[in-house]
RNA sequence: GCCCAGUUAGUGUAGUGGCCUAUCAUGCAGCCCUGUCACGGCUGCGACACGGAUUCGAAUUCCGUACUGGGCGCCA
Protein backbone atom coordinates (compact mmCIF):
# COMPACT_ATOMS: atom_id res chain seq x y z
CA UNK A 1 0.00 0.00 0.00
CA UNK A 2 2.72 2.40 1.00
CA UNK A 3 4.56 1.38 -2.12
CA UNK A 4 1.63 2.31 -4.30
CA UNK A 5 1.05 5.61 -2.55
CA UNK A 6 4.64 6.66 -3.04
CA UNK A 7 5.37 5.39 -6.50
CA UNK A 8 2.13 5.70 -8.37
CA UNK A 9 2.73 9.42 -9.00
CA UNK A 10 6.00 8.56 -10.68
CA UNK A 11 4.23 6.37 -13.18
CA UNK A 12 1.11 8.37 -13.59
CA UNK A 13 1.78 12.05 -13.64
CA UNK A 14 -1.84 13.06 -13.54
CA UNK A 15 -2.49 11.48 -10.17
CA UNK A 16 -3.38 14.06 -7.52
CA UNK A 17 -2.90 16.95 -9.89
CA UNK A 18 -4.47 19.22 -7.32
CA UNK A 19 -1.31 19.24 -5.26
CA UNK A 20 1.09 19.04 -8.18
CA UNK A 21 1.60 22.75 -7.95
CA UNK A 22 3.71 24.95 -10.15
CA UNK A 23 7.15 24.34 -8.70
CA UNK A 24 8.13 21.10 -10.36
CA UNK A 25 11.58 21.41 -8.83
CA UNK A 26 10.27 20.07 -5.58
CA UNK A 27 7.07 18.34 -6.46
CA UNK A 28 7.51 16.08 -9.38
CA UNK A 29 8.57 13.03 -7.44
CA UNK A 30 6.73 13.35 -4.18
CA UNK A 31 3.15 13.22 -3.12
CA UNK A 32 3.55 16.22 -0.89
CA UNK A 33 3.71 19.94 -1.08
CA UNK A 34 6.79 21.92 -0.17
CA UNK A 35 5.89 24.07 2.78
CA UNK A 36 6.43 27.34 0.99
CA UNK A 37 3.82 26.34 -1.60
CA UNK A 38 1.06 25.72 0.90
CA UNK A 39 -1.58 28.40 0.31
CA UNK A 40 -5.21 28.75 1.37
CA UNK A 41 -6.27 28.28 -2.26
CA UNK A 42 -5.31 24.61 -1.97
CA UNK A 43 -8.06 24.09 0.62
CA UNK A 44 -6.45 20.85 1.78
CA UNK A 45 -2.84 19.70 1.78
CA UNK A 46 -0.56 16.87 2.77
CA UNK A 47 2.78 18.05 4.06
CA UNK A 48 5.89 16.41 5.44
CA UNK A 49 8.42 18.21 7.54
CA UNK A 50 10.45 18.41 10.70
CA UNK A 51 8.86 19.72 13.89
CA UNK A 52 10.87 22.88 14.37
CA UNK A 53 9.08 24.16 17.46
CA UNK A 54 6.15 23.25 19.64
CA UNK A 55 4.11 25.85 21.46
CA UNK A 56 1.40 24.34 23.61
CA UNK A 57 -0.98 26.99 24.91
CA UNK A 58 -3.38 24.62 26.62
CA UNK A 59 -6.54 24.29 24.59
CA UNK A 60 -4.55 25.13 21.50
CA UNK A 61 -1.13 23.98 20.37
CA UNK A 62 1.07 25.15 17.53
CA UNK A 63 3.55 22.97 15.68
CA UNK A 64 5.95 24.84 13.45
CA UNK A 65 6.95 22.53 10.61
CA UNK A 66 10.09 23.04 8.59
CA UNK A 67 11.43 21.73 5.32
CA UNK A 68 14.12 23.04 2.97
CA UNK A 69 11.66 25.52 1.50
CA UNK A 70 10.43 27.17 4.66
CA UNK A 71 8.03 26.94 7.57
CA UNK A 72 4.37 26.14 8.04
CA UNK A 73 2.36 26.33 11.23
CA UNK A 74 0.00 23.52 12.16
CA UNK A 75 -2.66 24.51 14.69
CA UNK A 76 -4.20 21.76 16.80
CA UNK A 77 -7.43 22.88 18.45
CA UNK A 78 -7.76 20.33 21.20
CA UNK A 79 -11.53 20.42 21.52
CA UNK A 80 -12.04 19.89 17.81
CA UNK A 81 -9.10 17.71 16.74
CA UNK A 82 -9.55 13.98 16.10
CA UNK A 83 -8.41 11.70 18.92
CA UNK A 84 -5.56 10.28 16.80
CA UNK A 85 -4.22 13.77 16.11
CA UNK A 86 -4.23 14.57 19.82
CA UNK A 87 -2.32 11.39 20.65
CA UNK A 88 0.34 12.00 18.01
CA UNK A 89 0.61 15.69 18.86
CA UNK A 90 1.18 14.82 22.49
CA UNK A 91 3.74 12.15 21.63
CA UNK A 92 5.80 14.06 19.05
CA UNK A 93 9.17 15.64 19.91
CA UNK A 94 11.04 18.51 18.30
CA UNK A 95 12.90 17.59 15.10
CA UNK A 96 10.75 14.53 14.49
CA UNK A 97 9.60 14.02 10.92
CA UNK A 98 5.82 14.17 10.63
CA UNK A 99 3.21 13.94 7.92
CA UNK A 100 0.18 16.13 8.37
CA UNK A 101 -2.94 16.21 6.26
CA UNK A 102 -5.56 18.82 6.81
CA UNK A 103 -7.38 21.95 5.85
CA UNK A 104 -5.33 25.00 4.93
CA UNK A 105 -6.75 28.22 6.25
CA UNK A 106 -5.91 31.82 5.75
CA UNK A 107 -5.05 33.47 9.05
CA UNK A 108 -3.44 36.81 9.66
CA UNK A 109 -2.47 35.54 13.12
CA UNK A 110 -0.34 32.75 11.64
CA UNK A 111 3.22 33.13 10.32
CA UNK A 112 3.10 33.48 6.55
CA UNK A 113 -0.63 34.27 6.69
CA UNK A 114 -1.77 30.65 6.56
CA UNK A 115 -1.85 27.53 8.67
CA UNK A 116 -2.87 23.91 8.43
CA UNK A 117 -5.46 22.34 10.72
CA UNK A 118 -4.43 18.67 11.01
CA UNK A 119 -6.99 16.00 10.29
CA UNK A 120 -4.26 13.42 10.43
CA UNK A 121 -0.91 13.69 12.19
CA UNK A 122 1.55 10.89 11.62
CA UNK A 123 4.94 10.60 13.29
CA UNK A 124 7.13 9.22 10.52
CA UNK A 125 10.37 9.34 12.47
CA UNK A 126 10.51 10.35 16.08
CA UNK A 127 13.52 12.35 17.26
CA UNK A 128 15.11 11.35 20.54
CA UNK A 129 15.58 13.88 23.29
CA UNK A 130 17.64 15.70 24.24
CA UNK A 131 18.90 16.89 20.87
CA UNK A 132 22.68 17.23 20.52
CA UNK A 133 22.18 20.86 19.58
CA UNK A 134 19.37 23.35 19.33
CA UNK A 135 18.15 23.63 15.74
CA UNK A 136 15.85 26.53 16.56
CA UNK A 137 18.80 28.77 17.45
CA UNK A 138 17.67 29.65 20.98
CA UNK A 139 21.03 28.58 22.34
CA UNK A 140 23.86 28.84 19.83
CA UNK A 141 26.25 25.93 19.82
CA UNK A 142 29.98 26.23 19.21
CA UNK A 143 31.40 25.39 15.79
CA UNK A 144 32.92 22.18 17.11
CA UNK A 145 29.63 20.92 18.55
CA UNK A 146 27.88 21.89 15.35
CA UNK A 147 30.34 20.03 13.16
CA UNK A 148 30.06 16.93 15.33
CA UNK A 149 26.34 17.00 14.56
CA UNK A 150 26.45 18.48 11.09
CA UNK A 151 23.24 16.79 9.86
CA UNK A 152 21.34 18.60 12.61
CA UNK A 153 23.30 21.81 12.23
CA UNK A 154 22.51 21.84 8.52
CA UNK A 155 18.80 21.85 9.31
CA UNK A 156 19.29 25.42 10.45
CA UNK A 157 18.25 27.73 7.64
CA UNK A 158 21.42 29.80 8.00
CA UNK A 159 23.61 26.79 7.38
CA UNK A 160 21.46 25.49 4.54
CA UNK A 161 21.67 28.95 2.96
CA UNK A 162 25.47 28.78 2.77
CA UNK A 163 25.38 25.55 0.81
CA UNK A 164 22.60 26.74 -1.42
CA UNK A 165 24.83 29.69 -2.27
CA UNK A 166 27.88 27.50 -2.72
CA UNK A 167 25.83 25.43 -5.14
CA UNK A 168 24.82 28.53 -7.10
CA UNK A 169 28.43 29.70 -7.25
CA UNK A 170 29.69 26.30 -8.40
CA UNK A 171 26.95 26.08 -10.98
CA UNK A 172 27.79 29.51 -12.37
CA UNK A 173 31.47 28.66 -12.57
CA UNK A 174 30.80 25.40 -14.39
CA UNK A 175 28.45 27.21 -16.75
CA UNK A 176 30.97 29.91 -17.44
CA UNK A 177 33.68 27.41 -18.31
CA UNK A 178 31.36 25.30 -20.40
CA UNK A 179 30.19 28.30 -22.38
CA UNK A 180 33.78 29.41 -22.93
CA UNK A 181 34.71 26.03 -24.38
CA UNK A 182 36.71 24.70 -21.44
CA UNK A 183 37.03 20.97 -20.94
CA UNK A 184 36.20 19.77 -17.46
CA UNK A 185 38.77 17.24 -16.34
CA UNK A 186 39.25 15.12 -13.27
CA UNK A 187 42.75 14.11 -12.33
CA UNK A 188 44.08 11.62 -9.84
CA UNK A 189 44.32 12.57 -6.22
CA UNK A 190 46.78 9.74 -5.62
CA UNK A 191 50.29 10.64 -6.63
CA UNK A 192 53.69 9.05 -6.38
CA UNK A 193 55.75 11.92 -5.07
CA UNK A 194 55.84 15.42 -3.75
CA UNK A 195 55.84 17.16 -7.08
CA UNK A 196 55.10 20.79 -6.51
CA UNK A 197 56.99 21.27 -3.30
CA UNK A 198 56.29 23.86 -0.68
CA UNK A 199 53.82 21.86 1.35
CA UNK A 200 53.58 18.66 3.31
CA UNK A 201 51.72 15.73 1.76
CA UNK A 202 49.61 13.03 3.37
CA UNK A 203 51.27 9.66 2.82
CA UNK A 204 48.89 6.83 2.01
CA UNK A 205 49.25 3.07 1.75
CA UNK A 206 49.12 2.11 -1.92
CA UNK A 207 49.80 -1.61 -2.08
CA UNK A 208 53.57 -2.04 -2.15
CA UNK A 209 54.25 1.52 -3.30
CA UNK A 210 54.72 4.81 -1.55
CA UNK A 211 51.99 7.28 -2.48
CA UNK A 212 50.49 10.59 -1.38
CA UNK A 213 47.31 12.58 -1.63
CA UNK A 214 47.76 15.32 -4.20
CA UNK A 215 48.29 18.89 -3.07
CA UNK A 216 47.20 20.35 -6.42
CA UNK A 217 46.25 19.26 -9.93
CA UNK A 218 48.90 21.64 -11.27
CA UNK A 219 51.08 19.14 -13.08
CA UNK A 220 48.15 17.28 -14.57
CA UNK A 221 46.58 20.46 -15.93
CA UNK A 222 49.89 21.24 -17.59
CA UNK A 223 50.12 17.76 -19.07
CA UNK A 224 46.74 18.37 -20.65
CA UNK A 225 48.20 21.47 -22.28
CA UNK A 226 50.77 19.18 -23.84
CA UNK A 227 47.85 16.98 -24.85
CA UNK A 228 46.38 19.87 -26.78
CA UNK A 229 43.18 20.22 -24.71
CA UNK A 230 43.92 23.95 -24.77
CA UNK A 231 41.47 25.04 -22.05
CA UNK A 232 40.84 22.82 -19.06
CA UNK A 233 39.44 23.21 -15.58
CA UNK A 234 38.86 21.03 -12.59
CA UNK A 235 36.92 21.62 -9.40
CA UNK A 236 38.15 19.08 -6.94
CA UNK A 237 39.78 18.31 -3.62
CA UNK A 238 43.33 19.20 -2.72
CA UNK A 239 45.16 17.96 0.35
CA UNK A 240 47.70 19.76 2.48
CA UNK A 241 49.27 18.07 5.48
CA UNK A 242 50.18 21.32 7.21
CA UNK A 243 49.55 21.40 10.94
CA UNK A 244 47.94 24.78 10.83
CA UNK A 245 45.13 25.60 13.16
CA UNK A 246 43.41 28.67 11.83
CA UNK A 247 40.02 29.86 10.68
CA UNK A 248 41.19 30.08 7.07
CA UNK A 249 42.97 26.78 6.43
CA UNK A 250 41.71 23.28 5.74
CA UNK A 251 43.66 20.09 5.26
CA UNK A 252 41.21 19.11 2.57
CA UNK A 253 40.02 22.01 0.43
CA UNK A 254 38.25 22.38 -2.88
CA UNK A 255 40.24 23.97 -5.65
CA UNK A 256 38.91 25.57 -8.80
CA UNK A 257 41.85 24.96 -11.11
CA UNK A 258 42.30 26.31 -14.61
CA UNK A 259 44.90 26.06 -17.35
CA UNK A 260 44.83 27.78 -20.76
CA UNK A 261 47.18 27.32 -23.70
CA UNK A 262 48.47 30.22 -25.79
CA UNK A 263 47.59 32.53 -22.93
CA UNK A 264 49.75 34.67 -20.73
CA UNK A 265 49.29 35.78 -17.12
CA UNK A 266 47.25 38.81 -18.14
CA UNK A 267 44.81 36.68 -20.12
CA UNK A 268 44.15 34.38 -17.20
CA UNK A 269 43.85 37.25 -14.73
CA UNK A 270 41.10 38.58 -16.96
CA UNK A 271 39.51 35.14 -17.00
CA UNK A 272 39.77 34.92 -13.21
CA UNK A 273 37.91 38.18 -12.76
CA UNK A 274 35.16 36.97 -15.05
CA UNK A 275 34.80 33.70 -13.20
CA UNK A 276 34.62 35.38 -9.79
CA UNK A 277 32.08 37.89 -11.07
CA UNK A 278 30.01 35.14 -12.73
CA UNK A 279 29.84 33.32 -9.39
CA UNK A 280 28.78 36.46 -7.53
CA UNK A 281 26.26 37.40 -10.21
CA UNK A 282 24.55 34.04 -10.13
CA UNK A 283 24.33 34.14 -6.36
CA UNK A 284 22.94 37.64 -6.58
CA UNK A 285 20.38 36.56 -9.16
CA UNK A 286 19.24 33.24 -7.69
CA UNK A 287 19.88 33.32 -3.96
CA UNK A 288 18.21 36.45 -2.63
CA UNK A 289 16.32 34.44 0.01
CA UNK A 290 19.50 32.73 1.20
CA UNK A 291 21.34 36.05 1.31
CA UNK A 292 18.51 37.50 3.36
CA UNK A 293 18.52 34.49 5.69
CA UNK A 294 22.23 35.06 6.28
CA UNK A 295 21.75 38.78 6.67
CA UNK A 296 24.98 39.68 4.89
CA UNK A 297 25.94 42.69 2.88
CA UNK A 298 26.23 41.32 -0.60
CA UNK A 299 27.52 43.11 -3.66
CA UNK A 300 28.93 41.88 -6.94
CA UNK A 301 32.55 42.97 -7.45
CA UNK A 302 33.19 45.21 -10.42
CA UNK A 303 35.23 44.18 -13.42
CA UNK A 304 38.76 45.55 -13.49
CA UNK A 305 40.26 44.47 -10.16
CA UNK A 306 43.12 46.84 -9.32
CA UNK A 307 46.60 45.49 -9.97
CA UNK A 308 49.42 46.09 -7.60
CA UNK A 309 52.94 44.96 -8.28
CA UNK A 310 54.63 42.99 -5.54
CA UNK A 311 57.02 45.92 -5.02
CA UNK A 312 54.11 48.33 -4.54
CA UNK A 313 52.45 45.90 -2.14
CA UNK A 314 55.62 45.72 -0.06
CA UNK A 315 55.75 49.51 0.08
CA UNK A 316 52.19 49.71 1.36
CA UNK A 317 52.84 47.04 3.95
CA UNK A 318 56.13 48.62 5.04
CA UNK A 319 54.44 51.86 6.12
CA UNK A 320 51.35 50.28 7.72
CA UNK A 321 52.69 47.44 9.83
CA UNK A 322 55.04 47.29 12.79
CA UNK A 323 57.22 44.37 11.78
CA UNK A 324 60.11 44.68 9.38
CA UNK A 325 59.34 43.80 5.82
CA UNK A 326 61.61 44.04 2.81
CA UNK A 327 61.61 43.27 -0.88
CA UNK A 328 62.03 39.53 -1.31
CA UNK A 329 59.99 38.57 1.77
CA UNK A 330 56.79 36.65 1.53
CA UNK A 331 53.78 38.75 2.50
CA UNK A 332 52.97 37.94 6.10
CA UNK A 333 49.39 37.66 7.32
CA UNK A 334 49.55 41.10 8.88
CA UNK A 335 51.01 42.56 5.67
CA UNK A 336 48.23 40.94 3.66
CA UNK A 337 45.67 42.43 5.99
CA UNK A 338 47.19 45.89 5.89
CA UNK A 339 47.26 45.90 2.10
CA UNK A 340 43.73 44.53 1.96
CA UNK A 341 42.50 47.29 4.18
CA UNK A 342 44.17 49.81 1.91
CA UNK A 343 42.61 48.29 -1.21
CA UNK A 344 39.12 47.58 0.14
CA UNK A 345 38.13 45.33 -2.77
CA UNK A 346 39.39 42.37 -4.77
CA UNK A 347 42.82 43.05 -6.25
CA UNK A 348 45.82 41.40 -7.85
CA UNK A 349 49.42 41.36 -6.74
CA UNK A 350 51.62 40.85 -9.79
CA UNK A 351 55.30 40.65 -10.75
CA UNK A 352 56.52 38.56 -7.84
CA UNK A 353 60.19 37.84 -7.23
CA UNK A 354 61.03 34.59 -9.00
CA UNK A 355 62.74 33.40 -5.83
CA UNK A 356 59.55 33.15 -3.75
CA UNK A 357 57.23 31.65 -6.37
CA UNK A 358 57.09 28.00 -7.51
CA UNK A 359 59.61 26.76 -10.06
CA UNK A 360 57.04 26.61 -12.87
CA UNK A 361 56.33 30.37 -12.88
CA UNK A 362 57.63 32.10 -16.00
CA UNK A 363 60.33 34.73 -15.38
CA UNK A 364 60.14 37.94 -17.38
CA UNK A 365 62.49 37.68 -20.37
CA UNK A 366 64.08 41.08 -19.76
CA UNK A 367 64.07 40.87 -15.97
CA UNK A 368 64.28 37.24 -14.81
CA UNK A 369 64.43 38.16 -11.11
CA UNK A 370 60.69 38.74 -11.28
CA UNK A 371 58.12 36.43 -12.79
CA UNK A 372 54.71 36.39 -14.40
CA UNK A 373 53.02 35.13 -11.28
CA UNK A 374 50.11 36.76 -9.50
CA UNK A 375 47.93 36.37 -6.44
CA UNK A 376 44.31 37.43 -6.41
CA UNK A 377 43.30 38.81 -3.08
CA UNK A 378 40.15 39.58 -1.18
CA UNK A 379 40.73 42.27 1.47
CA UNK A 380 40.55 39.51 4.09
CA UNK A 381 42.91 36.97 2.49
CA UNK A 382 44.44 35.36 -0.55
CA UNK A 383 41.91 33.67 -2.81
CA UNK A 384 43.98 32.56 -5.74
CA UNK A 385 47.42 32.29 -7.14
CA UNK A 386 48.41 31.77 -10.73
CA UNK A 387 51.02 32.44 -13.35
CA UNK A 388 52.11 32.09 -16.87
CA UNK A 389 54.03 28.82 -16.75
CA UNK A 390 57.40 27.92 -18.10
CA UNK A 391 56.84 25.81 -21.21
CA UNK A 392 60.51 25.33 -22.19
CA UNK A 393 61.90 22.07 -20.91
CA UNK A 394 65.44 23.27 -20.28
CA UNK A 395 64.39 26.44 -18.50
CA UNK A 396 62.06 24.41 -16.30
CA UNK A 397 64.86 22.01 -15.33
CA UNK A 398 67.06 25.00 -14.57
CA UNK A 399 64.43 26.51 -12.29
CA UNK A 400 63.86 23.20 -10.51
CA UNK A 401 67.57 22.94 -9.80
CA UNK A 402 67.65 26.54 -8.66
CA UNK A 403 64.97 25.71 -6.06
CA UNK A 404 67.16 22.95 -4.77
CA UNK A 405 64.88 20.22 -6.07
CA UNK A 406 65.77 17.21 -8.13
CA UNK A 407 64.40 16.84 -11.69
CA UNK A 408 64.77 13.06 -11.48
CA UNK A 409 61.96 13.07 -8.93
CA UNK A 410 59.32 13.91 -11.50
CA UNK A 411 60.41 12.81 -14.88
CA UNK A 412 56.80 11.99 -15.71
CA UNK A 413 56.03 15.69 -15.42
CA UNK A 414 59.03 16.96 -17.36
CA UNK A 415 58.78 14.58 -20.28
CA UNK A 416 55.77 16.27 -21.92
CA UNK A 417 57.77 19.49 -22.13
CA UNK A 418 60.09 17.81 -24.65
CA UNK A 419 57.46 17.02 -27.24
CA UNK A 420 55.66 20.21 -28.15
CA UNK A 421 54.41 22.04 -25.05
CA UNK A 422 52.45 25.18 -25.93
CA UNK A 423 52.88 28.33 -23.86
CA UNK A 424 50.21 28.39 -21.19
CA UNK A 425 48.98 30.03 -18.01
CA UNK A 426 46.56 29.19 -15.25
CA UNK A 427 45.46 29.58 -11.67
CA UNK A 428 43.74 27.93 -8.74
CA UNK A 429 41.07 29.42 -6.49
CA UNK A 430 40.15 28.11 -3.08
CA UNK A 431 36.42 27.45 -3.25
CA UNK A 432 35.94 27.61 0.50
CA UNK A 433 37.78 30.90 0.68
CA UNK A 434 35.67 32.25 -2.15
CA UNK A 435 32.47 31.37 -0.28
CA UNK A 436 33.87 32.46 3.06
CA UNK A 437 34.79 35.92 1.78
CA UNK A 438 31.64 36.22 -0.32
CA UNK A 439 29.44 35.65 2.74
CA UNK A 440 31.73 37.14 5.36
CA UNK A 441 31.86 33.85 7.27
CA UNK A 442 34.05 33.98 10.37
CA UNK A 443 35.48 30.48 9.95
CA UNK A 444 36.37 28.57 6.78
CA UNK A 445 34.81 25.45 8.29
CA UNK A 446 31.43 27.12 7.79
CA UNK A 447 31.97 26.88 4.03
CA UNK A 448 32.44 23.08 3.96
CA UNK A 449 29.93 20.46 5.00
CA UNK A 450 32.47 18.13 6.52
CA UNK A 451 35.71 20.01 7.15
CA UNK A 452 39.01 18.26 7.65
CA UNK A 453 41.30 20.18 9.92
CA UNK A 454 44.23 19.41 12.18
CA UNK A 455 42.11 17.30 14.50
CA UNK A 456 38.93 16.42 12.69
CA UNK A 457 38.45 13.29 10.60
CA UNK A 458 34.81 12.69 11.53
CA UNK A 459 32.04 12.92 10.57
C1' G B 1 56.96 23.34 13.64
C1' C B 2 56.57 27.60 17.42
C1' C B 3 53.38 30.27 20.88
C1' C B 4 48.85 31.25 23.72
C1' A B 5 44.22 29.82 25.70
C1' G B 6 40.44 26.50 27.14
C1' U B 7 37.62 21.84 29.08
C1' U B 8 31.31 23.00 34.47
C1' A B 9 23.94 19.44 32.94
C1' G B 10 21.89 17.71 25.92
C1' U B 11 23.34 22.98 24.40
C1' G B 12 25.41 27.83 25.77
C1' U B 13 27.27 29.84 30.33
C1' A B 14 28.37 32.03 35.86
C1' G B 15 32.21 30.85 39.14
C1' U B 16 39.49 33.54 41.36
C1' G B 17 40.32 28.47 48.49
C1' G B 18 35.00 27.84 52.95
C1' C B 19 28.93 31.76 51.45
C1' C B 20 28.87 25.50 45.97
C1' U B 21 24.04 20.66 48.64
C1' A B 22 27.49 24.91 41.81
C1' U B 23 24.43 30.36 38.76
C1' C B 24 21.47 31.61 34.73
C1' A B 25 19.30 30.59 29.97
C1' U B 26 17.68 26.91 26.78
C1' G B 27 16.11 21.82 26.87
C1' C B 28 13.46 17.74 29.11
C1' A B 29 9.30 15.85 32.61
C1' G B 30 4.76 17.11 35.29
C1' C B 31 0.76 20.67 36.30
C1' C B 32 -2.04 25.32 34.61
C1' C B 33 -3.18 28.04 30.15
C1' U B 34 -7.62 28.82 23.11
C1' G B 35 -3.79 32.70 18.99
C1' U B 36 1.38 31.51 20.03
C1' C B 37 5.23 33.45 16.73
C1' A B 38 12.07 33.71 21.77
C1' C B 39 4.26 32.13 24.26
C1' G B 40 3.61 32.72 29.61
C1' G B 41 3.23 30.77 34.95
C1' C B 42 4.51 27.01 38.77
C1' U B 43 7.30 22.49 40.32
C1' G B 44 11.05 19.19 39.25
C1' C B 45 15.47 16.78 36.34
C1' G B 46 20.31 17.27 34.68
C1' A B 47 27.25 19.05 34.98
C1' C B 48 32.83 20.56 37.67
C1' A B 49 37.52 16.03 31.34
C1' C B 50 40.85 12.26 33.85
C1' G B 51 44.87 11.06 37.49
C1' G B 52 47.94 12.84 41.30
C1' A B 53 49.66 16.76 44.80
C1' U B 54 49.05 21.01 48.30
C1' U B 55 45.34 22.20 52.14
C1' C B 56 41.43 21.33 57.95
C1' G B 57 38.85 22.42 53.23
C1' A B 58 39.81 22.46 45.80
C1' A B 59 35.24 23.61 40.17
C1' U B 60 38.87 27.32 41.97
C1' U B 61 46.11 26.48 43.37
C1' C B 62 50.19 23.15 41.46
C1' C B 63 51.95 18.80 38.40
C1' G B 64 50.85 15.21 34.74
C1' U B 65 47.50 12.99 30.98
C1' A B 66 43.69 13.34 27.36
C1' C B 67 40.91 16.33 24.31
C1' U B 68 39.81 21.10 22.04
C1' G B 69 40.06 26.23 20.26
C1' G B 70 43.07 30.21 18.40
C1' G B 71 47.52 33.05 16.67
C1' C B 72 52.07 32.70 13.84
C1' G B 73 54.76 30.22 10.05
C1' C B 74 53.20 28.09 5.22
C1' C B 75 49.45 28.38 1.88
C1' A B 76 44.02 28.15 -1.43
Amino acid sequence: MTFIRFFLPLLKNTYKTKIMVKDTHYCRYYMRIPLKDVTPELETAEVIGWVHEIRDLGGLAFYILRDRTGFLQAAVIKKKAPEAVLIAAKEVSRESVVRIKGVVKESDKAPGGREIIPESFEIISKAETPLPLDVSDKVLAEVDTRLDNRYLDARRPKVAAIFQIRNAATHAINDYFYNEGFINITTSKIVAAATEGGTELFPIAYFEKEAFLNQSPQLYKQMMMAAGFEKVYEIGPIFRAEEHNTTRHLNEATSIDVEVSFADHNDVMDLLENVIIAAYENVDKTCSDAIETLGVDFSVPKKGFPKLTYAEAIDIAAVSIEEDIAYGDDLSTSAERAIGEEMGEHYFITDWPTSIKPYYAMPYENEPEICKAFDMMHPRMELSSGAQRIHQHDLLVEQILQKGMSPEGFEFYLKPFKYGMPPHAGWGVGMERLIMTMLDLPNIREAVLFPRDRHRVTP
